[in-house]
DNA sequence: CTCCTACCTATACATATGTTTACTTCTAAA
DNA sequence: TTTAGAAGTAAACATATGTATAGGTAGGAG
């Protein structure tokens, strides 16, 4: 059910360079035209059937109603820029977000991802910098070493994170820095994602 | 000529949202529906006036064929990203791009801009790593000191651009690496751009 | 063969939508 | 006061555009 024929393909791919183009949607003969077709209701049948599997979106009896949903080729995702997060979580509330920031979509899933401004120097090693953006995906745990957001009491920090048995440690990438250790039940400690990429804006 | 006035904006602003909850434009009934205007002409003038001033594009007779130029909140702009680029100049030869990146408006005009893929170690100081992207926007000229790309024969490379009379200096990030010295004369060498951002995908 | 689907032609209809002409009201600048 | 622009009402008009009806052809599955 989910697979498009060659056509179908054709009609789809034409829709999206035609968006791209022009930042509006191809008219029912607009498409017509560019198939050499002498009949609309060839694509309409196209549609119906791109709607049908998922491929399109439609507004019945609207002019250029048409909105892409599956492109499977590229697409362009908004995450959200949280602050830089200190106190006030939870994080992700909409009054803590400055800003959407534009995302390819082949970089994998974004949903529940969002980018936090960095603060401080303690990661400088690992080519984040003060200011820096990460992108951060939200998960209860990462693997060993791997850069990490985690929430400690009400602060947020950016650190590469070890476990061992019940004891945490927190390892800065920077020699001026101490790692932070903590015991499971220490305090209230808790990764909240994975940061999955590293955006600079110079100037 | 350029500012709108407050009823201007708000059509602007219902414009932009109803693009981003729709994707495709509001028609004319639509914005008049939404302000409670009991005729059409009211808001094809505020258009007539939003295209003129240079915030919408239209494309006349053409069914929900409104283009926000200027939003003056934000947009997005895609920037091509040409591979990891030694030989096989002009840089922008469509051959070479491998891609198109998402970057924010507000990060200021795009137009000419370009993404290269770093290639090596010799900027880590600038926390710029093997294989993150930089921005590039092109221009003949940098700042002294400025991170830029430069082009040397028919390779490209990244370095901090110094200029002495007619010496050119071309420093690294990293002590492991020599500087690179040329002279007005020397070598084919020019300065392709100024790096504006610099974007990393960890995993 | 028969049935079904993908794909297409031909023609027509209904309405969604951009455009226009003629006036009115109000405010601010000259 | 006069003038000009912003904003809007009213009533049409023209066409761009989605939708529907009636078939037609070709190829694969049963």
């Amino acid at each position: 059910m989910r697979k498009i024929t060659d056509r179908q393909k054709q009609v789809l791919e034409y829709i999206c360079d035609f968006i791209d183009e022009h930042s509006y949607a191809p008219s029912i003969r607009d498409i017509q035209k560019h198939f050499g077709l002498k009949s609309t209701k060839g694509v309409k049948d196209h549609i119906d059937r791109l709607v049908d599997k998922g491929y399109l979106n439609r507004k019945e009896g609207t002019a250029r109603a048409l909105k892409v949903i599956r492109d499977d080729t590229k697409a362009i995702k908004k995450v959200p820029l949280v602050g830089t997060v200190a106190a006030g979580l939870p994080l992700l509330a909409e009054e803590n977000i400055e800003d959407y920031l534009p995302v390819s979509a082949d970089m994998g899933r974004t949903e529940g991802m969002f980018f936090l401004r960095v603060n401080g120097d303690s990661m400088i090693n690992a080519a984040i910098l003060d200011g820096d953006l990460v992108l951060v995906r939200p998960q209860p745990f990462v693997e060993q070493g791997e850069i990490a957001v985690v929430r400690i009491g009400d602060e947020a920090t950016v650190k590469r994170f070890f476990r061992f048995d019940s004891r945490i440690e927190l390892l800065p990438e920077n020699p001026d820095f101490e790692p932070i250790v903590y015991w499971d039940e220490d305090e209230d400690i808790r990764v909240v994602g994975k940061v999955t990429a590293v955006l600079r804006t110079l100037e």
